[in-house]
Parts: structure tokens; C-alpha cells; sequence
DNA sequence: GATGAATGAGCATTCATTCAT
DNA sequence: AATGAATGAATGCTCATTCAT
């Protein structure tokens, strides 16, 4: 009853993820081997085909999420055109709204459950040192553009960056999260010292 | 040989107190009870006559911990005298630096490992309720003596306090951290329109 | 439904005994440690109370056999008023026959099946170290008493042994055992050059 | 990348020779059929096109040694010239050094380890079979030319392979290993009642 | 013949929890 | 209150074997 199957990275990246629903549904933690491998619909050797053990496929989930994430923001962020506060608010908009991606939206949604704080961290870890070089890069768009004024980008970066995803936290409900947005990237902007060269006059 | 002690509630802090130290030292995820008992030095069945289950000492580790540093933050801000700004820095101050309490350092040490991330995730989840009115306070303060201007004080709170916490991490090495906590807490008075009196004549 | 027992020694040579029956009856290979505890009557766990690991309940159960022969043995050696060779023919007669201690005899008839090589050779392992000194003995009591005449004490004790032990394979049925017996003491003390003065004259 | 090959039974014996390497190396229970065919160079499926399971390559490992060994052996017994005492004390060289052939020293060498015990054994069981009957021709042979004296070839064949091997394991080191065939094999003449006709006058 | 992906039963070991003493 | 022996379900992982290609 073996069924070959396609290339072994499209497998691979199959398991991640059926692991990544059952992840949200039950938590990292609650979650057996076997039961990945049944929602997988493959047998629980073959697990062991693509993944080393249960934290690679905890990490595998993790950097597909992650690299999702990245990609989108990168574009976002390398777009020429755009003004550096511009792609601030638009960097905030991404940030705090994944939820057009299906593939990530039933993680997202339960990532911030108790159980599920493992694999949150996890994920932060690994998306902090790729989103802080893109952060500062538009700081540094916005120095060059005289619009910010801020003695160290990366410092900057790290701070609206926290700032920003702070808020993801501080909502009361779901509804008013536009708002929320809007205000938080203010304050933001304030930070790196942001002079609209069209109000300020 | 049963060693008749204290009441009940001095008991189970000195059994949290043995878990926090066992939980810094191997992770929440690989801590049996049995570590914890051996760390104690009490029998096995004694754990379940002070906590319901592992999970529920884990709560009680937090808490331990948040209420110590809430209570040292409350002081400070509650404090009369010093001006919003003032209180603002003070309070980075305390965030950034818990190496004066023993008790917590091992904790504080080893929250930021990988696998002590579930720790660290828990102690956010019940910090920020009770540090973000804590901040909106000095926001609102600051913005009674009007030196702070923001639309919101709610959302700012969250805001400043997600930009201080994420400096935590920024810091390439230990040495600097002095000059990043003052960078930081400049940034978030940016932030919250912070206008000096003094200096801005 | 936990049942408290005996204390901790005696609890555990249970379990090895219970281990040395399945061992016998199912190979070493092929024993899983649930058919230990199956055969023992309790629970999975409580094997690991008194055992690390699969390994040591093997350990133990050699240990055990290998202590209640070289026990015997050792009494056997060790009386005062035999003679050498007569000393060396109750030596014999212990190595060979097992058959009077029937804690031992389920082990010993099926250590000779090819899937209990393993703690077959691990017994020997054991046995050797303890026996050659033993036989040694008797070769230097007989060397001592002018009936055997030997240049190595040591190299004979090996000699002799590895000549007794291959006899325990040798006969072709189980009923001609004592004479095969007789024969091989015979020729073992041929090897000792054993001069008997009775005899000889 | 399918690889056609020589006769199926060249085929076996390489396999067989692969496996033998890695039972030297990591032992019999801790290697997998995996590991052989890692070492063959070979799909896991050709393994079972050459042998029937695991046990049948350890059964094929095992035969592949013995009848090494029982060819040279059986050439040495049946070389007319020699004197039975000739020939005993060449089987003794023979049986103690392996060194020449190095398809065999390597597993030779590891044979004594713990975790390979099953296969020694194994092979204990299929050489004494082939070997007593030659030991049996030898002292047939000495008796005829009056030089033994025994009164049951079979059981002094059965003694006196018992103790020579036993000698394998007696040495203390490596170096004085002729020393001590010489001596063992000279105890071995003794048992056979070896009666040198040019010393005896 | 050869391949190697797939299988899934099997296993050693851990550990939160209970309860008779 | 305190103990710690006993529990047994749960789990991650291995590996001999099969079979569609």
C-alpha cells in the first residue's frame, strides 16, 4: 500500500503543513506525531522520511510562515515610489492584517492562545532579525528623504517595530482594528521624528 | 520522617520558588514534577497538596514573579514629585534591568532561551494588563502637566510600552545597554509629543 | 489501585526472576519489556522504579544466576579435606548439572537455543573472571599436594575449564551425561599431569 | 541508476562481505538493514532480492566466516607428512591467529566486544560442528601411530577444541600470545595422553 | 533486475497523578 | 500533613519489509 508521491520538498512542505492546522487547533504542545501524520493522511514512518523529529517540523512550520510573511513585506518595502512613511503605513497594515492569506490565517488566528505561546516566540524569533533590516531600511529612506530625523536607525527600527507589534495585543475587540492601526502608526511616525513637509507648513 | 511546616501559602511559594529555580535551569517544557521535588526536597504526592497540577505551578511562578516586578514599577509610578518624563525613564529604568533581585535574575537570565519561551510568553500575557495602566497613568499625567500630547492615552500606553520592551532584545552585546535604554525611552518620548519645558525655549 | 510491597531489594530480584522466565521462554531479543511486567503483574512503570533500562534487567538477571552458581562453586572449592582431583571432580559434576535448583534450571535448559546467545555469552562473561581464580586453586592445592604438575597454574585453570565447558555441548543425548562427565574430568586431569598414588604404584 | 551485476550469488557474497563490515563496526542488534545497504552501495529493495530477511544475512555473515576458517583448517588435518602432534599443534596456530586473512581480522577483532556476542556465538555453533570431527581425525590419527591414548576420541576432540579456544580469552595482553598457544597446546597433548616417541626413550 | 518511497506495528521510556500508609 | 511506591496512558522514534515504477 505505499503511494510514491511527488518531489521530496513538495512533500515535505505537504507535512508542514497538515502539522500547521493541527498546530492551531490543538497547540504545539498537545499535538502527537501521530496525529500530524493522520491528518496528513500518510503513515507514521513516513513522517520521519521529511523530518528529523518533531521539533524540525515545529521549525518548518515556523519558517514557512515566516517566509511568507517576509516575502510580502519585502515587496512592500522595495517598492520604489512610495514615500518612506507611506511604506511605514503600509508596513503596519501587513503587519497587523494576514487575514487574506487562508494558508496562515487558521495559525494566526490561534497563535496567540495560551498554548500555542511556543510556537508564537518561535516564530517572532525568527521574524525579528528579518524584519528589523527592512524596517530600517525605510528609516533610512526616511532620513535621506529629510522627512525622519532620528539618531540611530537601528535602534529606531527596533522600537517602532516593537511598537507596532504591541498593538496587535492591545485591541480590545477585532472591529476597531483599522483605527487602532491608524493611531498606532502614528505614533510611530512621531518617533522617528516625522515632519509632513505638506501639513507642517 | 514528614517535616510539619509553615502555613499553607509560605509552603507553596517555597515550592514555586523551587520551580522557578528548576524551570530557569532546564526549561518549563523539560521540568517533571519530580524535578521539582528533588529541588524541594519534599515527597512527590506533598506537590499535589499545594498545586491542582504542573500546569498550575507554572501559574504560580509567574505569578511570583509579575507581582514583584508589578509592585516595584507601581512605587515608581505612583510616586508624587517626579514629572511624567521622569517617571517615563524611571520606568525604563526598571524594565530593562532586573539584576538587583536575585530571586528573579536566574529567571530573567534564561526567559529569553528558546525553550523557556512558553515562560516568558506566559509572564507577558499577565504583565501587560497590569503594566499598561500603569503607563497610561504617566501618559495621562504627562499630559495634565502638558508636557505629552497624544490623541489616545490607551493606545500610546500600549505603544511605548511594546517599543521599551522589544529594546530588550536590540541590544547587540550587554555593555551598551545603558546608552540603548536612554536612546529608547527618547524615542518613546517622541513618540508621546513629549515637549520640554526647559529645553525647548 | 497502587499496591505498596516489600522492600526495594526484594522487589526487584522479583522482577529480575520474573525477566529470567521470559527471557528463557521467549529469548532476550524478542522480550519486550511489557512482557516483563506483563509476567510480573505491574505496571509498565514500575519496572523503571527498579530497572534503567531494558539493559540492566539483563545485567541483573546474569548477575543473579552467575552469583548462585559461583556460590556453590565456591563452597565446593574452598571445603577443607578433599584432594585436589577430587576437588576437580565435584567441579564437574557443579558445572554440569544444574538441574537441582529449579530457580535456575528454566534458564540454563534454554541458554543453549540460538536466541538466548546473547545472555548466554554474557553469562559467561561473568562466570569466567570469578571461575579461573577457583580453578587455579585447586591446581595450585594439587601442585601443593605433589598430584599435579603444571608450569602455569594460571594458563591451566583456563585450559581445563574451556575443556569442562565444552563438554556441557558435547553429548549427543542428555542421558549418557554422567559418564561423558567422568570421561572429560579424566582428561582434564590428564592435563594436569595428575599422578594418583594409589594407583600409580 | 540501476547498476547490472555479475552472477546472483557473487552478488549475495558481496553483499554478505558489506554486512560483516558493519556488524564489525556497530554490532549486529544496533545495525539496520539500512546501514547495509548504505555500505553495499544498494537500494534497500536489492537487499531482499539476496536474502530471505535480516536473519539471513547474519546467517550468511556467519557461514561466510566459518567456511573461511574450516578450509584451512581441514587443509592443514588432512596434509599427509605431518604427525598428529604436528598437526595439533599447527591446528592451535591456525585456530589463534586470524591476522593473515583481512576479510576476517577485522570482524575477529570485534568479535569479543559485548554487542557482538550473538554473533560469536552464532559462529561457536556453526564451527564446532565442522571442527570436533577433524580434532576426531587428528587423535585418530595419533592413536593409530601410538603416540595418543584415549579412550573415546569423540569426547577428548570435544576437550581439547573447548580448552584451546578458551585460550583466546585467557592471554592478559597481545604479545605473549605464542607463549601461551605453546603452553595451552602442550596441555592439550597431555590430555591425549602424548606419548613422544624420540623423547620417551 | 533494481529502486527507494511508503508502510505501520512495535518498542523503550517518561511522567503527571493517585492513594494506602 | 506528608510520604513515595505504583500506575498506565501517552509519545517519539525505529526498522524490517513491501511493491509500484
Amino acid at each position: 500500500m505505499p503511494r510514491p508521491r511527488a518531489d521530496k520538498s513538495a512533500r515535505r512542505a505537504e507535512l508542514a503543513s497538515a502539522a500547521a492546522l493541527v498546530f492551531a487547533e490543538r497547540g504545539v504542545a498537545n499535538t502527537a506525531v501521530s496525529d500530524i501524520v493522520k491528518a496528513a493522511g500518510v503513515a507514521q514512518g513516513t513522517f520521519y522520511l521529511y523530518f528529523d523529529s518533531k521539533d524540525d517540523v515545529i521549525l518548518a512550520v515556523v519558517e514557512q510562515i515566516a517566509d511568507t510573511m517576509i516575502a510580502r513585506i519585502e515587496a512592500a518595502v522595495d517598492a520604489t515610489g512610495p514615500s518612506a512613511a507611506e511604506k511605514l503605513r503600509g508596513l503596519s497594515d501587513i503587519l497587523m492584517s494576514f487575514e487574506e492569506d487562508p494558508a496562515i490565517v487558521d495559525l494566526a488566528e490561534t497563535l496567540h492562545t495560551p498554548h500555542n505561546a511556543a510556537l508564537h516566540d518561535r516564530l517572532e524569533e525568527r521574524l525579528s532579525p528579518s524584519l528589523v533590516p527592512l524596517v530600517e531600511r525605510i528609516v533610512a529612506q526616511g532620513i535621506a528623504e529629510g522627512a525622519f530625523d532620528v539618531p540611530d536607525a537601528h535602534t529606531a527600527a527596533w522600537f517602532v517595530l516593537g511598537g507596532l507589534r504591541s498593538a496587535e495585543l492591545s485591541g480590545t475587540g477585532v472591529g476597531d482594528m483599522p483605527a487602532q492601526i491608524l493611531a498606532v502608526t502614528e505614533l510611530a511616525l512621531r518617533a522617528l521624528g516625522y515632519r509632513d513637509e505638506t501639513q507642517s507648513r
